[in-house]
Parts: structure tokens; sequence; C-alpha cells
DNA sequence: GCAAGGTC
């Protein structure tokens, strides 16, 4: 029998045939130049294998060529007309690939990702192959990490295609094109004959996802534009030891926090200073932990990574996307945050050792540094963690951050907790409560034997826990605090949004997925919705006049779940799973969808001269 | 000239 794989990635072509060929078997070209086609026996199954792959999606969804003029027809029927579903153009070479093996093989497996899209692109793939081979047996094998007992057991137990999930992503994909082109046409129409200003912006698009995205950014601003200060008063108080020494001062933090009301304040500030002498209620002492990070998602690169390498968040995932073509990084689209218990972690940091930066930590690894990863929650049962796969020694510039952070990453998670030693004294002063807090990574020699350890902190810089010293006190012990004032200060204002807080909103809205948030801040970027603008290291998102006027003016109109709020696509996401589930058919999760948009749609081109309004106010 | 999803 002659069995045809197909993966979802040449990638997973190439590492599925090393394992299931144990390393004998030939390979050819096709006709696109990612994809080798991989040949041998399996005798497990008494079978020749052909392994291939796709890079991705096939096919696309578009109007068909009568409706490509946006002039020639009213944007609101693109609700209705019917979408082409064809090969993509730049997918035709593996179209054709898929077409010319299908014949000569009596079943497909198809081994795309264990996803949504993955089952999605496994029907794209079956009906490609079914048209080069009517009888083609079609089958899926289901596996979560590349590891040679899983890959095996998956190529033997194959299992259906999943075509409720596939069914899904075809809801939604044509859910997305009907919207975001009709209310981009009617947005994009409108404005530029309304608003002088506007006449000549070229495209103002609108997406389930882009907008949402904006909306995240101007309600941030708003909040910031519209923060009044308030002052607050505190008690401060401090002691010198060594009163000719200013640098020897232990300060006390007010158990209180913060007061409001200067009155109150000014009450508890002279009972503090009839009876100032403070008494020293406890002092505790105890070890205290600092987590190492968890195992690396894509969002956790990005938002991590513009936050410390200060890179934009697109830019870390292309840059992490050649690294991983060039065999120095796992796949870099990951939602898994916990490693499989089989990973071989002693092999991946043994290649680590020749590294002159962390080769000696990664060496301190193998003796008695290590141990096992924390577990995360999450795991999208595709692609583990993200990892460094080879020692790299030759990088320059931004390749060579992304890759020592990666790397400093996954050997910190392979370490151990960072462990200190904590102090805090309690004291009482005027009846008022006052703590100080001190922090060593090694105890000063008093009690001896306690070794304590900076352990993933050693290799991972990124965090930082500092020592803070704390003169020895005593239960019982009194002292006259040196200084002991009622101090003020304003609440400030908050940061405009950072690309690293927009990836962490997102992520947790459900707006995009870890290979597309990127995409979407950049979209908003590119439309001129949003300005990146840099202060000192920090990249800060301010919205446009136009971006704030779109935004403003929809919410003018009052949609029950505004058009740039996140709801709208989270219902999407629940419909999609209802679809998955079998609890909606596909065809009823597009009705109800369009009839809400449609809604929408008439609701927004009606009133639409207060987006005009709002678009107007400040030239752009 | 429209979307978002995959991958290169």
């Amino acid at each position: 029998m002659r069995v045809l794989c197909v993966a979802e990635k040449p990638s997973i072509a190439k590492s599925i045939t090393q394992i299931l060929s144990g390393g004998q078997y030939t390979t050819s070209n096709s006709a696109n130049r990612y994809i080798k086609n991989y040949e041998f026996d399996y005798p497990q199954l008494n079978a020749h294998f052909t392994v291939t792959s796709v890079v991705g999606h096939l096919f696309g969804y578009d109007f068909g060529p009568q409706y490509k003029n946006w002039s020639s027809c009213d944007p609101f029927v693109l609700f209705d007309v019917p979408v082409e579903h064809k090969v993509a153009e730049d997918k035709q070479t593996v179209a054709s690939n898929l077409k010319r093996l299908a014949p000569s093989h009596q079943e497909l497996v198809i081994w795309t990702d264990c996803d949504r899209e993955g089952e999605n692109i496994g029907s794209e793939v079956a009906t490609v192959c079914r048209s080069g081979n009517p009888r083609i047996r079609i089958r899926r094998a289901r596996f979560s990490a590349i590891i040679a007992g899983q890959i095996h057991r998956a190529a033997q137990n194959t299992v259906e295609l999943d075509m409720r999930q596939a069914a899904s992503v075809e809801a939604r994909s044509i859910i997305d094109l009907r919207v975001g082109a009709t209310i981009t046409r009617m947005q994009t129409l409108g404005l530029q004959r309304l608003v002088p200003q506007l006449k000549d912006q070229k495209l103002m698009s609108y997406g389930p996802c882009q907008f949402p995205t904006l909306g995240f950014v101007v309600s941030r601003y708003e909040q910031v534009k519209s923060f009044v200060p308030e002052t607050f008063w505190f008690i401060y108080l401090s002691l010198a030891r060594d009163p000719r020494n200013e640098e020897d001062q232990t300060e006390f933090t007010w158990r209180r926090g913060r007061l409001f009301d200067l009155d109150i304040a000014l009450v508890l500030y002279e009972f503090v200073l009839e009876n100032v002498m403070a008494t020293v209620t406890k002092v505790t002492k105890k070890n205290v932990k600092k987590w190492k990070p968890l195992p690396l998602t894509t969002v956790e690169l990005q938002k991590s990574g513009s936050r410390l390498l200060r890179m934009a968040p697109k830019k870390i995932l292309d840059v992490a996307e050649k690294l991983y073509q060039d065999g120095f990084l796992s796949y870099p689209r990951t939602e898994t945050d916990i490693f499989d218990p089989q990973f071989d972690h002693a092999a991946l940091i043994a290649k680590q050792v020749v590294d002159p930066a962390w080769g000696g930590f990664a060496t301190g690894l193998q003796q008695d540094g290590y141990a096992p990863p924390r577990r995360g929650k999450k795991d999208d049962h595709a692609h583990p963690p993200i990892h460094p796969t080879a020692h790299a020694g030759n990088l320059n510039g931004d390749a060579k951050r992304v890759y020592e952070f990666v790397t400093r990453r996954y050997l910190a998670c392979c370490s151990k907790d960072a462990e200190g030693f904590e102090t805090t004294v309690d004291i009482v002063s005027g009846g008022e409560d006052f703590y100080a807090t001190g922090r060593f990574f090694s105890e000063p020699d008093l009690v001896g034997l306690v070794v304590l350890a900076r352990n993933y902190l050693d290799v991972y810089p990124y965090d930082k826990w500092g020592d803070k010293a704390l003169p020895d006190f005593e239960e019982g012990q009194q002292f006259m605090p040196s200084v002991c004032e009622l101090r003020d200060g304003q609440t400030s204002q908050p940061n405009l949004l950072t690309e690293a807080d927009l990836v962490g909103l997102m992520d947790k809205n459900g707006i995009g997925t870890d290979a597309t948030i990127a995409q979407h801040i950049q979209t908003i970027i590119d439309r001129e919705y949003v300005v990146a603008r840099k202060e000192g290291a920090v990249t800060y998102l301010v919205p446009s006049n136009l971006g704030i006027g779109l935004v403003e003016g929809y919410s003018r109109i009052g949609f029950e779940r505004s058009l740039s709020k996140p709801q709208l696509r989270r219902e999407t996401e629940r419909m999609m799973v209802q679809v998955c589930n079998g609890t909606k058919t596909k065809a009823e999760m597009i009705d109800e969808s369009v009839e809400q948009y449609k809604h929408v749609f008439v609701l927004a081109r009606n009133n639409f001269n207060r987006i005009v309004e709002e678009s107007r106010r400040s030239p752009h």
C-alpha cells in the first residue's frame, strides 16, 4: 500500500520523515521552492510512505470579479452575494504537487496541526487530493508533539478528519470577509466623500480584529486625557542609626498607606508626634522564593521581548521566524507553556555548554542545578514552548538578541527558583503601625548554615530581585525616629498603552491569535489610526484624530456592542465552539452573524453623519 | 483598494 502524508508546513514533514523512516529516505523537489517530497518504506504498516506538506492554507474566499470594483455595487449586497472558494494564486504549485502525487497513493494521511485551523487545512488538502484521485481513502494523524513514540502511534492509529472544526473555520472566514468588505467600503467611500481632510486617505478599513485593537488604544488614551490627579497624605518615618550618615536611613512604610483626607491624616499625625518614641513589635525572618519564569509562548515572547529588547512585536516574530528557518529555534508560533513530560531537556542543555556567556550556567544545570520546568496552563496540542534547538554562536544584531533572550529564558526554566531571605520589622509609633522589609540572597553569617541562592537569576538578567539591606532590630527595642513628617503626594496619571500592554490585552480578550496579534497592531499603524511614539526606551501607542474619530463616532451611534469593543469577536469565537460541538451548523452561524452585522451596518449608514462629525473635529 | 487565518 502507498500512503501519502501531508503536513501543515515543510519543517513538520521533515521531522515526521526522520522519525518514521529511521533516517533512511529519499528526497525530491516539488514545484514549490519550500516543499520537498520524502519517500521511504514503513514496515510497521507494510506500506510505502510519501511525506510532503502544504504551507498553511491552500484556499481563500473572495467575491466574484463583478464585485471587485468598489463602485460596481452597494456594499450592502456583499452580505449576500455568493463567495468563491478557490486555491489562492500563490498556492497553485502547492496544490499541483498534491494533485500529482494523489493518483499513485491509496491512502491520504493528514498531519496538520491539531487545532481548528489544522482541521480546516486538512479538509483543503483532502479536497485537492480527491480531485487528483477520487477514490483515495482519507485519514488523519493525531499528535501533539514531535516525539518519536507519539509520531509512530499517530501513524498507526489514524482517525477521521473532524469536519465540524473545519466548518467552523469556513464560517468565520466567510463572515470576516463579508463584514470586512461591506464596512470597509462604506466607511472609506463615505469619509472620502464627506470629510474634506480625508479625501486623499487611501483606505480606512474595518476588521473584526483591527477595530477592537484600535478600541484598546483609544480607550487608554481617553483615560489618560480625563485623568485628574488626587492629593494624598502619608506619615513618613525613618531611622538613622548613625545620625551623621545621611545614607544610613531605614525608611518605614505606614500600614495605612495613603490617606486622601487631610483632616484625618493630621489628627493621626498629631497622635504620633505626641508619643513618637517607636517600639519594635515584631521581627519576622523567613525564606522566600522568586519563581522562575514559565516556558515561553509566542504572546509572552512578544510581550517581554518588546519590553526588554525594545523591539516591535511584529519585528520580534519576524526575527524568531528566521531563526526557526535557520534551525536555531523551535517553531515560534505556539500557545503552549507546558513541556511534554518526555521532552529531552538534557540534550538541549548540552548544546548550550559551549556558549561563552551562559555555557557555564548550562554546565551547572548538567550537574545539580537542574529542576523540571514549571507547568503553565496553556496547551495548543500542536507545538511545544519556544526553545533553542541548536547553539548559535555567530549571530548579530536583533537575531542575536532574540536568540539570547529565548535561550536564557529556556535555561532559566530548567533552573531552580531564586531563594532569598526576607526580614520584616514591625514597629509602633504613637499608636500607628509601620514596617520595613529587607531582602538578601545570602544571609549574613549569623545563622551560619542557611545557603541561599540566586539560581535562575544568574542566567536571566531580565528579572530583578534586589538586595536591600536592613540593620538588625530586636523585638522590644525602642528608638527615636530621625524623621517623622506628614508628607503629601499626588496620584500619577496612567501611561499610554505600550505595545506590550496591547499584546496582553488582545490575548486576554481573544482578539487575534498568537500568529496574528502583531499583524493587527501593525495594521492599525499602517492605516494611520495609531502612531507609535518612542519616548526614551519605551514605545507608546497614541491614537490619531482619525482613529479617535472612528471609535467615538461608532460609540456615539450607540451600538449595543460597539464595533470597537471585543464582545462581537468573542461572540464569533463562541459560535465557532458551538459549530465544533455540533450544537450549531455552519449555515446557522453565518446567518446569525450576518443578520447581526446587517443591523449594525444599516444603523451605521443611517447615522453616518455622527462619524463624519467626529472625524471632522480636528485636522488630520 | 475590503477580513482573518495559516505559512513562507
